[in-house]
DNA sequence: AATATTCCGTACACTGGTGTATTGTGGAGA
DNA sequence: TCTCCACAATACACCAGTGTACGGAATATT
């Protein structure tokens, strides 16, 4: 009767270690959010007792430290990966980091899902709401420098940056509702056309 | 010892209504979500014990099924009034419609909070996602006809309509985290007049 | 092979929450 | 004023989850 573990773990040891506990806590935030993180329930679903969290991790409080310390480096490391990747054409290059912002919401729907529920927590805990608030900082100005690069006007450049952002981040959760990624992929091309002609 | 309510009731009749206990599990969702919404919590912030709230609600679902109703009557209604109020002036008549969406994350804090949660909520629920899918929709629609009032032309119309509710419904949980409601409308602004000059 | 270390299971105490059954109580109507 | 009934308190059984102490098994290390 004893059930398989339902997830994979990392490595084909019988022992888990903690990053094994950590991505199994990563699908638990995915499918139910933060509050559902049980550790019991992430327990059986990997196939083995409590005993074991409690040695990998001194306490609940300590998972959920560890699972948004791997996140927001994780961030970082996509930001600067982002920031590098640099083209010579500022259309293509602008192009390009909306594809990787928009397909956060087409194939990488966990770390969507993810980020999500992170956003909901922050609403109760300032210093995720904190953490959050340098990421969007950094993609913005990410946005900003792209855009610039783009229309060579820092005021509209401001404008198109935040719009877009929003605009990306909003379609996170309302999506495939009013408007599925593809459709406002289009959406978002036909702007950038409009003011690619009004520049002439 | 015993604390005096911490929620003001609607009437100052020493007994509650369901009513009264729908405000203060709205006010819980506000602040720690639809996860957070104890029977026993809000009991001690209405000042009373559970005994109460199990002749008013037979159970917790039932609480949660209530605060999901009355919330949808409450949008479809603001709903139709954001359609019969109309100005003659199509700019004037789409600046207040974002200006009363923007409101929503600007005075109307709570209810902006509340809608978060219940996005949060709708990943989980399929019965929650259908009606927000449902109000997302006709808001959308709302967008877009303003937006066609106003450029008099249905694809750009629809591209603008789709990035703009899209940016809204972002700023809700990005805010003066990337920027603030005031600086966004500026932002938003910008945009419209760029397609405004571009007409000429 | 013997031993140490690492990892996990088991059992227990404790907390916070739900739901139910039953008893109280205060106010409106006869 | 008496009585009913709408509303609330009390007390109970129950469940899900955390954290801890300790014992046991599996893997390394010598």
């Amino acid at each position: 009767m004893t059930a398989a573990p339902k997830t994979r773990r990392r490595s084909d040891s019988p022992r888990l270690t903690r990053d094994d506990w950590l991505d199994a806590a990563f699908a638990a935030v995915v499918e139910g959010g933060f509050d559902k993180v049980r550790v019991l329930v992430i327990a059986d679903a990997l196939g083995v007792t409590r005993g074991s969290f409690y040695w990998h991790f001194s306490d609940h409080a300590d998972l959920i430290a560890a699972l948004l310390a791997r996140w927001r480096e994780n961030e970082i490391a996509s930001d600067r990966r982002l920031h590098d990747e640099s083209t010579p054409d500022p259309q293509a290059d602008l192009e390009r980091l909306l594809d990787a912002a928009l397909a956060h919401a087409g194939v990488d729907l966990e770390n969507m899902r993810f980020e999500l529920a992170l956003r909901g927590l922050g609403r109760r805990e300032p210093a995720v709401a904190q953490m959050l608030s340098e990421v969007d900082q950094a993609r913005m100005a990410l946005f900003e420098h792209k855009f610039e690069r783009f229309t060579g006007n820092a005021k509209t450049a401001a404008e198109l940056a935040t719009l877009f952002y929003l605009a990306i981040v909003g379609s996170y959760q309302a999506l495939s509702r009013p408007v599925n990624p593809p459709q406002l992929k289009e959406h978002l091309k036909g702007v950038i056309n409009h003011y690619l002609i009004a520049r002439q």
